[in-house]
DNA sequence: CATGAATGAGAGTTCATTCAT
DNA sequence: AATGAATGAACTCTCATTCAT
C-alpha cells in the first residue's frame, strides 16, 4: 500500500496519478505497465513515485484496492436491500449491477478484466487473500440462507456453487464484449443475456415435463 | 510454426527442446519466458534456437499447436462414443476427461492454464482463431441434438450455454488444484465435484419439489 | 534529437560524450558504430544513454546538427562580404574554407566525408530533407544574380550547375587526402588545387586562342 | 574471387548465383547485405556458398569484376574509334554511354551507384587499387592527347581534371533518377544534361563577349 | 520532500562463419 | 563436392529501481 507521503498530497495530485495509473493498467499487461511512462504522463519525477509507492506491485495493489471500492459502493444499495430479496432475484441484480458498472466505469472495468484474465497466478493469488475470499464468503452465506428459506435446493456443494457464481458472473459481460461495441442500443440485450443466465442457474437446462 | 531445420532434427533432441519449452511456458508467463534461459537449459546455442524457430511467439504457438493435439487425443475415444450417451453424460465424461488429462499431463495443463488465464487478450485472439470458435461450434451442434431429443429445454440460447460450459469446464480443475495438491487421494473428490456442477447445470439450484 | 536530460548534463559530460561520438562515427560506417563501444570508451551506462538519446539515429541527428553548425559558422564571415566578391572569387574563397574546415576540425570532417560518400541513400535523404535542398538554392541564387551581373554566361541550366559545384566542391578535399597526409606544407598545394579547380569552372578546358 | 569450385559449377548454377548476389547488393548497403538471405534465394546450401566463395567480400569482389566487365563492353565500340573523335566528342559519348548503361542494366547500375555513394573508403580502396587508376589513367593519356592536338588547354592539371571528369560521369545520372523516375520519355532530358555538363566543362561559366 | 541522473542486468534477435558428415 | 546444423559474439534497446543532491 502506498506510503505516507503519498496519502499526504493534495486531493487533484492524488487523483491525477491515480487516474494516469488507471489508464495505464487498463491500456498494458501488469508486465508491460511502464513506471517510466507513468511518471512522463503524471508529470511527476521518477524519484517521488518512489516517495510514494514501494513499487510496481505497490501502486498495482492500490490501484485494485480502489476498484474494489469503487465496485462495492455500486452494490450498496443492493446489499442494503438483501433481505428483500428472493435468492436468484438477487443474483438477477448483482449480475446487472456488475454489467451496469462496466458501463459507468470502463477503465476500471478494463482493468478488472485484465486481472482477471490475464493475470500471473502468483499475482491474482495475491490479489485475492483477501478480496475474493471475501466475495466467497458472502455467496456462502447467501446460499445458506436461501437453502434455509427453501429458495434452493439443499443437496448442494455451498462452495462450489459460490466459485462457479462467482465465475459465472464475470464472464456475462466478457460474452458480449467480445461480440458487441459498448453501445446504449446493446445494453439492454445484455440485461437479458444476463437474466438467462441466472435463469439457466435456477432451473438447470435438463427437460422436465412439470416444470 | 517451426522451420525445417527443427523437425529435420534427432527426436531426442527434439523431444528435450520440446520439455523444456514446456517447462518454461509452465513456469513463467509469456513474456517472462526467456529464450535465454530455455537455451541454457537445453545446453543449445542462441543461434541454434533461432535456426529451429522464427521467434518466440513461433515456439510458443509450436507449443500450442502440441498440447492441442494431446489434448484431442485424450477426447478421442469419447469423441467416438458420443452419440451413445445422453448429454449430461457427455458433459460429466468431458469434464473428466479435462481433469485426467491434467493429472496424466500436469505440466501441459499448467500452460493450458496459464494460456486461459493470464494471455494478453491480443494473443488469446490469435490462439483462438480457429479452436476456440471449434469447441464452441461442438458444443452449439451437441445442444441443438440434445433439444431435439428432448435432453435439454429448448428455450435457452445455445450460443449463451455453449459459452457458460466451455468456461465452466475449464474452471473444473482451476477450483481444486487451488486448494488441493494433485495427489491421486484427492483425485474421487474432484470428480465428484466434476460431476456435482453437472447436475447442477442439468437440474439448476431452485428448490423444486417435484424433483 | 537528444532529450532534455542530455542537456541537462554537465558542460564536460556533454563535451565528453559529444568527442566520443564524434570519433566514433569518423571511425565507423553508420551500421558499425556501436553503441556499446561509445558507453564503453565514455565511461556512462547503456541504460544512461538512452536517457539522453532517443537511439542510434537520435545521437547521428545530433552530431549532423552540430557539425552543420560549426561548417557554418567557419562561413559566416565569407557570407556576410558575399557582395564585395566576384562570383568566382567567390567560389574560390568558399573551396578554401572547406579545405580550412578539414584541416581545423579533421574529426569532424571525416564524418562529413563519410555522410557523403558512405551513407546508405535512404538515411541520406532524411539528413537532406533540409541541408541539401538550401545548399543547392544558395547556389541558384548567386548564379541567377551573378548572370544578371554578367559574371558568368546566361545560357546554363542554374540547376545543373549547382548540383555540379556542390559535388566538386566536396571532392576537392577527398582528392587531396586519398594522396596526401594532412600536413601543413601541403596545405598550400590543395589551395592551388583548389583554385585551379575553379579555374577550371570558369574558362573551361577548351581550348581557345581568344583566352 | 571465388575458388575454382565456382568456377566448375555449371553455367546455369553461376548464372544463378550472380543474379541473385546482383539483387542483394542492389537492394542493400554492403553491410546489410546478408549471406544466409542469398543462399535462402538461391536455394544452396550455406556450406556451398563457402565453398565457392572465401567471404562475403570474396563474393562482393566477384560482383565488381563482373560489373566492371560488362561495362567495359558497353563502352568497347566506343573506345575503338576514340582516335576518330574531338576530345569533348569523345567525352558526349563516353557519358551518355554511361546513362545507356544505367538503362540497360538497371541493377548492375545500382549496385556501382550503392559502390560510389555509401562503400566504406576502406573497402572502396580496395576495389580502386586497379580499377580506378586504370580509369584515372585513361583519362590522363586521353587529356594529354587532346592538349597536344591542340583541342584543350595546356596549363591544367592533367590529373585533377582527370579526377574531376570520373566523379562528374558518375554524378549524371545520379543528378536524374532522384528527382525523375527511369522512363522512356526522360531519357532524352538525361541525355541534353549530360550533354550540357560537357558543355560546361568545355566552355566554362565565365561570361566572355568572343565566345 | 522532490528531483532526475545513473545504473546494469536482461531482453530478443541477427550474423558470418565453421565443420562434421 | 555438398550439406546444413551449430555456433556465440554482437547488436540495439528497455526496465524498475537507487541515491546523491
Amino acid at each position: 500500500m502506498p506510503k505516507d507521503t503519498f496519502y499526504n498530497l493534495s486531493k487533484e495530485k492524488k487523483a491525477q496519478i491515480y487516474k494516469i495509473a488507471i489508464e495505464e493498467f487498463a491500456d498494458y499487461s501488469y508486465e508491460k505497465v511502464s513506471i517510466t511512462r507513468i511518471v512522463e504522463k503524471a508529470g511527476i519525477a521518477k524519484g517521488s513515485f518512489y516517495q510514494y509507492f514501494e513499487n510496481k506491485k505497490d501502486l498495482f495493489m492500490y490501484i485494485i484496492d480502489e476498484i474494489g471500492k469503487a465496485k462495492m459502493e455500486s452494490m450498496t444499495s443492493l446489499i442494503e436491500n438483501i433481505d428483500k430479496m428472493d435468492f436468484f432475484e438477487f443474483l438477477r441484480q448483482l449480475f446487472r449491477k456488475g454489467i451496469e458498472f462496466g458501463k459507468s466505469k470502463p477503465e476500471l472495468a478494463k482493468v478488472l478484466d485484465r486481472i482477471m484474465n490475464e493475470m500471473p497466478k502468483e499475482i491474482k493469488a495475491e490479489i485475492y487473500k483477501e478480496g475474493e475470499v471475501k466475495s466467497l464468503e458472502m455467496f456462502e452465506n447467501l446460499l445458506k440462507a436461501a437453502i434455509e428459506k427453501r429458495q434452493i435446493r439443499s443437496d448442494i456443494d455451498v462452495r462450489l456453487v459460490s466459485y462457479m457464481i462467482t465465475h459465472l458472473s464475470m464472464s456475462v459481460s466478457e460474452y458480449h464484449f467480445q461480440d458487441m461495441p459498448v453501445k446504449e442500443e446493446n445494453f439492454d440485450k445484455i440485461i437479458d443475456t444476463s437474466d438467462s443466465m441466472v435463469e439457466i442457474l435456477e432451473r438447470g437446462l435438463g427437460f422436465n415435463v412439470f416444470k
